[in-house]
DNA sequence: AGTTGGACCTGACTGC
DNA sequence: TGCAGTCAGGTCCAAC
């Protein structure tokens, strides 16, 4: 599923494709792709016609900033299935096309969401900080305001489990279930266990866990582990379920001790993948 | 405020 | 072969 890694790769290759290009018409498809507007045609009066100017990423969401008139920002949500392509016009499209942003030399920025969680949202201003769907997010763990004080601070008084601290967004931008459980692995540290209790010794490895399995997905290209899993711009698959640990490896010997991975789901809560001998 | 659990979706897979 | 049930797991929202 798209986390920070597979965001970053799409940001960069649009960043090459489409920076500087102008959307000259926006087609939109499924209902659910404009919910966040009142109308489809007031997402469309927003984007079209404007010069894409940055390319950018918060956390798992690539945006556009477009001038015009109006400085505005396009939101690219991906939800669990969201993928962008950039084609020719004239190429077939993929089924599950949710909405098409034509460009002026003739080729598409296509949107598909096979299950439509994902979402177009387009907002005023460039500063995506102010912008009601980041206001409150944790920092981008790859950069230099994610410190090891902050996750201390983050972490502390936390009673809920590690993984699902890593995966909420207002402590930490970025990470889904693929990298919490890759993460935690590095780390040493069960996903089950309460995220307050960490030791500083605890904090420090996962703090540096964060940052090198993320860089690794990233320098992968993201992860394509399940069937109908994330593909790049041009329809490609990552790299980075080859050096998976954990994730969708049950049964399977860890990679550092042999031991059967385990996959322990509670009721109600996601399957947790980890090496019961490795991690603590 | 933090935490939990259900809802939103569709397609692949499982078991009878 | 068919068909109901389960699972995948990002985000929002209601409830405690």
């Amino acid at each position: 599923m798209p986390e920070l890694p597979e965001a970053e790769t799409i940001r960069r290759q649009l960043e090459r494709e489409v920076l500087g290009a102008t959307i000259a018409r926006v087609k939109l498809h499924h209902p659910r792709t404009w919910r966040y507007h009142h109308s489809a045609t007031d997402l469309r009066r927003m984007v079209q016609r404007r010069r894409i100017v940055r390319v950018g990423r918060r956390g798992k969401a690539p945006y556009l900033s477009l001038d015009g008139a109006t400085p505005t920002t396009l939101i690219f949500r991906l939800g669990m299935t969201g993928m962008l392509r950039v084609e020719e016009a004239g190429e077939k499209k993929a089924s599950h096309t949710a909405a098409v942003l034509g460009l002026e030399d003739g080729r598409e920025v296509r949107f598909l969401d096979m299950r439509t969680f994902g979402a177009l949202i387009a907002r005023r201003g460039h500063d995506v900080e102010t912008m009601p769907d980041f206001a409150d997010y944790g920092p981008e763990p790859l950069s230099e305001t994610f410190t090891l004080d902050y996750l201390r601070e983050a972490f502390a008084g936390r009673r809920a489990k590690l993984q699902d601290v890593l995966m909420n967004q207002h402590v930490i931008a970025g990470i889904g279930k693929i990298y919490a459980d890759e993460i935690c692995f590095r780390a040493g540290l069960r996903p089950g266990r309460r995220a307050g209790g960490l030791t500083g010794p605890m904090r420090a490895r996962l703090w540096s866990a964060i940052r090198e399995v993320l860089g690794e997905g990233i320098e992968c290209g993201g992860s394509s582990a399940r069937d109908r899993a994330y593909l790049d711009l041009f329809g490609e698959q990552g790299e980075f379920q080859e050096r998976m640990c954990v994730y969708q490896r049950t049964g399977e010997p860890c990679r550092r001790c042999g031991e059967p991975v385990r996959r322990t789901r509670l009721p109600g809560g996601r399957g947790m993948h980890w090496c019961p001998e490795c991690q603590r």
